[in-house]
DNA sequence: TTGTTAGTGAAGTGGCAACTTCAGTATCAG
DNA sequence: CTGATACTGAAGTTGCCACTTCACTAACAA
């Protein structure tokens, strides 16, 4: 397993990209092969390729090659690696306010 | 209100970057000089700055000035949105997923 | 077999953004 | 006042990465 410091930093830096972001918008819809994607996109069918090698790596995406046709889907791990950074966030700046509360409710006791 | 396409694009490119990452992790900590995050992070305060721009530009991040020291801190907005977009994806992808499975209790049905 | 479709791989280009330097301006301490 | 701290702003450099071109292979159709 890698560490998820690392799979943070691939998904991330894979959905910096717009072009990337809209091809996982494209997928949550329904799978797709890589000509169909890349037909609304305007770039190149090789720029298609590169943008899902990183969406695989970073484990966004899925593809699988049947015939001559590659054929891309979402995968639930990479969007769970992101949600579990924010919740690790939240989580932190959420037990702050928490402590901040409770001066505030020491304090009041002392009035 | 900016469309949210917009806020959306601002939010990712800002986590895309390594060392705003890093900021947005300390700040969910406590707040921070400008200073204080740079010390650690081993680049010029010039730098730090132009991150925190790029950061409060995306509502990830309000900075606030009082004498000389410019504190900052983490702010919801920017990862409501974060959160709000995949949360988008994921209920489009189980969608599909829940239409692929009413097809399978159909053909089960029929069976 | 010939042609077409679908994708692969290597190699090069251009632009942007992350970072630096340097020269400033306030703020506060002594 | 002097000096130190905490930033600010402009301007330049550099490296990376998104994208291209072109040459290629594999699958399928006629």
């Amino acid at each position: 397993m890698p560490s998820p410091k690392a799979t943070v930093d691939r998904v991330f830096h894979a959905l910096g990209d717009p072009t990337r972001r809209a091809i996982v918008e494209k997928l949550s819809e329904r799978p797709l092969s890589v000509s169909q994607l890349a037909t609304p996109l305007d770039i190149t069918l090789t720029a298609v390729v590169q943008h899902l090698q990183v969406l695989e790596e970073s484990g966004l995406v899925h593809t699988e090659k049947v015939g001559r046709v590659r054929t891309c889907r979402i995968e639930t791990a990479g969007l769970a690696a992101l949600e579990q950074w924010i919740d690790d966030r939240r989580s932190l700046w959420e037990r702050r306010l928490d402590r901040l509360g409770d001066l505030l409710a020491e304090s009041d006791e002392s009035e």
